[in-house]
DNA sequence: TATTATTTTTAGACTTGTCTAAAAAATTAC
DNA sequence: GTAATTTTTTAGACAAGTCTAAAAATAATA
């Protein structure tokens, strides 16, 4: 059907619509870490496939069917790294990778299966929500601890950042899905947040909390 | 490390390795449903990387680097078979193509894992041996129908044409692993094999006599 | 052994996806 | 509103993997 780097491309739009209407070869190229030159010549092609709207110098934004495939792929990635933490036992800093392969894996069929094996997730480890097979995606719910106010509070429910070494950093500090905060203090100075957790209190820097989301 | 390309000639030529000490050109080009003359490309460069003893004209075998890829690749398309039958429930005849999508998955800490959760087993869905993951393979012990005597017997253990065809019209038959048959009569004319097996008697051309495993 | 026939390799071309360098279009600055 | 800057596209090249057609080596045959 697609190729594996047309795959990825459509993900990579995807992602970046929620951030902007119509997004530019620029933005497409730093997300995959490749040249704008590559990008335009994808774009060629997507656009060839119906599957992005696209005319020169004006940006792009997914059709219908591109959108189609890139939920796809996104609910491919997540079941996976779902499945990876709870039934292999892996760290939820430790899967982005193997998601990333495993996300091409074509068979609809398998993922179907594996989804209704694990009981159908609603969320994946980094709290981010589980495309059904019909494609509908929960909106997102969540906002980051920067836009609490004082006193108010949440239970941790998801990440920004999906980095290692962010993973890491928050199961260090005990900051993991679940977890139940409020916030006693916001600095002024450098917008720190002085954060209550269980009967600890621990500061997190403004570009943490902008980073670690929760429900309300 | 190894392209997807690499890996399906590496296995290609692993198993063509089983028949005869040499593989020849041709006999790989077969194998992969492709032309002698991409094989003798992809021979060169296999050569290169010292996955293959190769000179021109005298046929191919694998060095021992190369013969550990295979392996590898091997032990996770068995597993990955397993674990489609076994946990998602997909049967013996479904399982061929998505395993030779998923062999390709690079991660051995994944494989290695999804192995300890299906509790190490030691056969894939259609019989064949898993490598553990040092790479050690049991030899094969099963042998043909068409090479037991009458009134000599044993339980279905495996098989050797790994078609959807065949392994439906097995499954029709109730001809499946882990059943004891007996051969009651070999018809001389065109030595059809009469079976017997639970309380019925039934009849298997010697083409599916050859392709059916047992161990005795 | 000389002649066919088969197998294998080379030569040259094509596709996909990428890159660098340069040109064209769109923005921003003055 | 022209000039400078940034963004985007084109031109041309390269690596991987494949193909067809032709040449070279090996094997079979008479
Ligand atoms: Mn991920
Ligand atoms: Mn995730
Ligand atoms: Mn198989
Ligand atoms: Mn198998």
């Amino acid at each position: 059907m697609n190729t594996l780097a047309e795959e990825n491309y459509l993900k990579a739009i995807y992602k970046l619509s929620s951030l902007t209407e119509s997004v530019s070869t620029n933005q497409i190229a730093a997300a995959m870490e490749t040249k704008a030159s590559s990008v335009t010549d994808m774009l060629r092609k997507l656009s060839d496939k119906t599957l992005i709207n696209y005319t020169r110098y004006q940006g792009v934004s997914l059709t219908e069917a591109g959108e189609k495939v890139a939920i796809n792929i996104i609910r491919k990635h997540r079941l996976w790294e779902y499945f990876l933490v709870e039934k292999l036992n892996f760290k939820w800093d430790e899967v982005h990778d193997m998601a990333e392969e495993l996300e091409h894996i074509s068979s609809n069929e398998l993922i179907d299966r594996l989804d209704e094996f694990m009981g159908f997730p609603k969320r994946d480890p980094h709290g981010d929500p589980i495309p059904d097979c019909n494609g509908q995606l929960k909106i997102n719910d969540l906002k980051p601890i920067s836009a609490l106010a004082v006193s108010a509070g949440g239970i941790i429910s998801g990440v920004r950042d999906h980095s290692s070494v962010f993973l890491q950093y928050l199961e260090k500090q005990g900051l993991i899905i679940g977890k139940k905060i409020t916030v006693k203090e916001i600095i002024s100075y450098d917008n720190t947040v002085v954060l209550q957790m269980d009967n600890k209190v621990l500061q997190i820097s403004r570009e943490v909390a902008n980073n670690l989301l929760i429900a309300i």
